[in-house]
DNA sequence: CAGTCGCGG
């Protein structure tokens, strides 16, 4: 522990933050800057006026470098050493160092804009380019300016671009601090494969034959190209086995992996057993293998993007970029010296990928985050001029801007309602929030809630075991209510309806087919959301109300009603003579009904006129997922409102509201480096063109 | 009929 590479920078760390209101570090895995730099400023007087906050993009990650920081001070996790993530504040009055998710600190920052409890701001990882991350960058370059005298600033990344964040930062010094990484070989192939899973087949049975011990990790892009590689390799080593070469365990690891499954890459394998592990890339920064020698890159990535000028989300697989290439290498190095094969040529590394991913900040959908900066209520903030690491193309945040007038959280200057204040307190979609504050005028807010929380968790319903399901065709195992027609929100309602019944047995979600640990998280959330909206709420917050027949049609009256309001710029127009949709609002697509809805059709087997939707998703072709049939009357008011948007829509809050009309082209001029974001954009389609056209070659 | 990489409040 004391012989980490940043202990020999210590006094040259301290000058220079002394000195310095903000500090980038950059230190690659291994320099130990998450766990030591808190502490060389703890050692050195930093937290007599205030506590180091360290920001971390992950929980896992606040958690346990915390509790190796607490470790090594000798205190108990909770004391001087501490941890808030989500569900969980484990701080105490003696907190002198707080790790938290780059989220929480952005909570904290709604009720404390200026933060006054920080003496010190570290924001580690920040290569990553989290989306609250880059936000916390743009806030921080304020505050300092607010509180130059009593805040250091410390920005920390991997990679060796610290240049840019300089920049961003009035030019403020770069510290380098050493990895100790082992080499790692790179071999690139000669030409990019036909199918990288044939070819990483190849290359991994061609390691176990050839090369010492020391266990492998693929990158592939999904569970499905995982499955089929797992599955070919081990019937490879099985047909290998004439005691050539040592045993081979293949281990697949993907998020939607039930954790036990997860954990077993953490178990050390069999004795003269090599383990080839076949990752996605949670295992290019959210796990660390250890033992592992040898990675193969496909060079593939999915990465989910979404499109402003069509609202709809698409799941892509697209190159990655160098910094990723060159993290994954460092994967094979982490114990001694090891070798990266990447499946693609030198050329293609040098001239195609691109220098860093794009920022998930020019790939969301910005609603969320808008609203959250307006609800800080800075003096002078636009936002459409709001100084970002990476701007956010000016398309981006007019379709962010547009959604929250439609929603009553902006008004027609772009200032922020009063229902936007409340709205920005809820860890929410705006959507859900509106509807939340919508549903108390309905009488219907505990139901609200609950679809609330559902909608808050991906992946609460079955996986859908393709194998399984088919026997039993159109019943699954599930009694699962339907809906009652309505739809999907109504359905998810029914559900946490019945489980609370079940007074949340664990035994009810298997047999249905849920996932317990997605179910659980519901009713965390349910249960965060109930706290701050015990302050605005009529009555009740319970999931069932004690009184005896309540109508429940009714209460799914008022809560369609109610999400009628709360997704007014996510509503859909049904063709005349068809079953397909058009989106309402945006520049109008063509959408259908995702086939896994529970929507219902009428007696001549028609959808319903008009419904509103919780994502546009574009796969095979583009989808609503999670729809609502609503009534033609609330559907109306949002039809005039539109009509106001098609003709004036509004700046940032400044005094000059831009006179553009929907289709028109947006106007760049005012935005801060716009063109970066829509190169970009343009070079992710690019990529994603050349990987589509080499598909279909094969 | 479709099927989702990975994070966060």
């Amino acid at each position: 522990m004391s012989n980490l590479p940043i202990l020999q920078f210590e006094d040259k760390i301290l000058a220079t933050v002394h000195e310095n209101p903000v500090v980038v570090i950059i230190g690659e895995t291994g320099s130990g800057k998450s766990t030591q730099l808190s502490q060389i400023l703890l050692r050195n007087g930093y937290t007599n006026s205030g506590i180091i906050a360290v920001t971390q993009p992950r929980r896992v990650a606040a958690v346990s470098v915390s509790r190796r920081v607490a470790q090594e001070l000798d205190v108990r996790l909770g004391d001087e050493v501490g941890y808030a993530i989500r569900f969980e504040d484990r701080t105490s009055e003696r907190t002198r160092i707080k790790y938290l998710t780059d989220g929480v600190l952005l909570r904290e920052s709604l009720s404390d804009p200026e933060l006054k409890q920080y003496s010190v701001i570290i924001l580690d990882e920040a290569h990553e380019r989290s989306l609250n991350t880059d936000i916390l960058m743009g806030l921080m370059k304020r505050l300092i300016k607010l509180r130059a005298s009593n805040l250091k600033v410390l920005i920390t990344s991997a990679t060796l671009d610290g240049e840019k964040v300089s920049d961003f930062f009035s030019e403020c010094p770069i510290l380098n601090v050493p990895g100790k990484l082992f080499p790692v070989e790179i071999l690139y192939s000669a030409e990019q494969p036909k199918s990288y899973i044939e070819s990483s087949l190849r290359k991994a049975i061609d390691i176990h034959v050839n090369e010492p011990e020391g266990d492998i990790l693929i990158f592939m892009t999904g569970q499905d190209d995982i499955e089929k590689l797992v599955s070919r390799l081990e019937e490879k080593i099985q047909s290998l086995e004439a005691g050539s070469c040592m045993d081979a365990v293949v281990l697949p690891l993907h998020g939607s992996l039930p954790p036990e499954m997860q954990i077993r890459v953490f178990s050390p394998p069999p004795k003269d057993c090599r383990r080839i592990i076949v990752a996605t890339n949670i295992a290019e920064t959210s796990l660390t293998v250890d033992g592992v020698v040898y990675v193969i890159d496909s060079g593939y990535v999915k990465q989910r993007q979404y499109n402003p000028s069509t609202g709809m989300y698409s799941l892509d697989v697209v190159e990655i970029s160098r910094v990723q290439a060159n993290q994954r290498a460092g994967r094979a190095g982490r114990t001694r010296p090891g070798k990266c094969y990447r499946l693609y040529p030198l050329a293609v590394y040098q001239d195609n990928l691109l220098e860093a991913t794009v920022p998930e900040i020019q790939r969301s959908s910005l609603a969320g985050s808008v609203l959250y900066l307006k609800s800080l209520d800075l003096p002078d903030i636009d936002i459409l001029k709001f100084d970002f690491l990476d701007a956010p193309s000016s398309e981006s945040l007019q379709d962010a801007l547009k959604q929250l007038f439609l929603i009553d959280a902006i008004d027609e200057n772009g200032t922020i309602t009063n229902i936007g204040k409340t709205m920005a307190e809820l860890p929410l979609e705006p959507s859900l929030a509106r509807t939340l504050i919508e549903a108390n005028k309905y009488d219907c807010l505990p139901q609200a809630l609950t679809v609330a929380a559902m909608l808050s968790v991906e992946g609460t319903l079955l996986p859908g075991r393709s194998k399984h399901t088919d026997k039993k065709r159109k019943q699954p195992p599930s009694e699962l209510p339907d809906g009652s027609g309505w739809g999907d929100h109504i359905q998810l309602l029914q559900i946490y309806e019945l489980w609370d019944q079940t007074d949340y047995s664990t035994d009810w979600v298997k047999d249905n087919n849920l996932q317990v640990r997605g179910m659980l998280f519901v009713k965390n959330v349910r249960k965060q959301l109930c706290q701050i909206m015990q302050k605005f709420a009529k009555g009740s917050l319970d999931v069932r109300r004690k009184e005896r027949r309540r109508d429940r049609q009714n209460d799914y009256k008022n809560l369609r009603k109610s999400l009628c309001v709360g997704y007014a710029s996510q509503l859909a127009e049904r063709m005349i003579r068809h079953n397909g949709y058009r989106t309402v609002g945006f520049k109008s697509q063509l959408v259908q009904v995702h086939p896994s809805s529970v929507l219902r059709t009428d007696d001549e087997g028609v959808y319903p006129n008009y419904v509103v939707y919780h994502e546009l998703i574009s796969t095979s072709h583009p989808y609503m997922r999670n729809v609502c049939e609503v009534e033609m009357e609330w559907v109306t008011p949002i039809l005039q409102k539109l009509e106001k948007l098609n003709v004036k829509i509004l700046s940032g809050g400044s005094n000059q509201p831009e006179e553009i009309t929907e289709n028109s082209d947006v106007p760049k001029k005012d935005v801060k480096t716009a063109a970066p974001a829509d190169d970009a954009k343009s070079r992710i389609q690019a990529a994603r063109e050349r990987f589509l056209a080499r598909k279909g070659n094969k």
